[in-house]
DNA sequence: ATAAAGTCTATAAATTTAATAGACTAATTA
DNA sequence: TAATTAGTCTATTAAATTTATAGACTTTAT
């Protein structure tokens, strides 16, 4: 990164390319908007594929692998044939945001030895217990899955009409 | 990562493999243990980038360009030349995990829109200040630059020995 | 001088992300 | 029961990024 920083500078002022280390990847982004989205169809009617795809502006053939996954996991359901769609199956409150991006992204942590499902040492560390940058990223991780946990959909939307008030 | 739950759980258990989508890169946890390593020799002394990367087990070309970039970011200074190597020109209070990670693996955010040098608008938002996902990943990115701001060399090093009291 | 040690440029292998195409299956309804 | 709608499955590809590796070059101490 630092040695194409003259290049970065140029795209973020010409094509806004950004940088996405850290950062969730556009599948589990895509999931969220999605879910948000049937969340705010009111009823528990099927919505099409081609409609979320349209309003979130999702490409179509993408959406279909994600809602799948979504599917599988528990927190969405589908019918088929006319008039089919998705849907959820999980309330609202029950669909949080820590669950969605492990499902796409793997663990939230920054190092492996902090996971809880994906734990792996780092060979390097001599005593894991007394590591301090561990020590860290374990206090980073924890409160990090603390607030993406209290963020379910409910939250989300109760969050925007919160914000709207303001404004 | 849905679609090869089975090799994945194959690949864990066998090969210990990790996605990294939300980790930081292997470039950046070197340069957080090499910094750690150079804190922790005392007295400004050089130390050579040879010795850093068999103590820390970091491919030694790979460090070269790591110590080049902390160095071009004014984290360290170098010395050429016999009896030289690299050292600490910031004090280790003044090194933090959030700069080195930033330095390395760009803006530490889960969304463009909430980061501050790297801001970047999400096309399918139709009004980013009363977004209620945007608010969720706004509120989570300050609180893990907050405490990675606190995590500066100095402080590793007083959490490793407080650790290393308990046990 | 010469040996030690950092610097610079280029390139390559491996992995992952994001996306696309097309055939197939299931369910509804006329 | 045929036609249509809409989700499901398999394969492939393009682009980007990460993680290195190689080798020539420069500087400095003794």
């Amino acid at each position: 990164m630092i040695a194409k920083y003259g290049i970065i500078i140029k795209k973020i002022a010409i094509k806004s390319d950004i940088f996405v280390t850290l950062m969730i990847s556009k599948k589990t982004k895509y999931a969220i908007n999605a879910l948000v989205y049937l969340a705010k169809q009111d009823e528990r009617q099927p919505t099409r594929i081609s409609d979320v795809s349209k309003a979130q502006n999702i490409p179509q053939k993408f959406l279909e692998a994600i809602l799948l996954d979504l599917k599988k996991s528990g927190i969405l359901a589908s019918k088929k044939g006319k008039g089919g769609g998705y849907y959820l199956l999980q309330s609202p409150e029950e669909v949080n945001l820590a669950d969605v991006m492990r499902l796409f992204d793997g663990p939230i942590a920054f190092l492996p030895c902090v996971t809880y499902k994906y734990y792996e040492r780092c060979e390097e560390c001599k005593d894991e217990e007394t590591c301090g940058i561990r020590d860290v990223f374990l206090q980073v991780r924890n409160k990090t899955v603390e607030l993406l946990k209290d963020a379910n959909l409910a939250e989300i939307m109760h969050r925007e009409s919160r914000l709207k008030k303001i404004l």
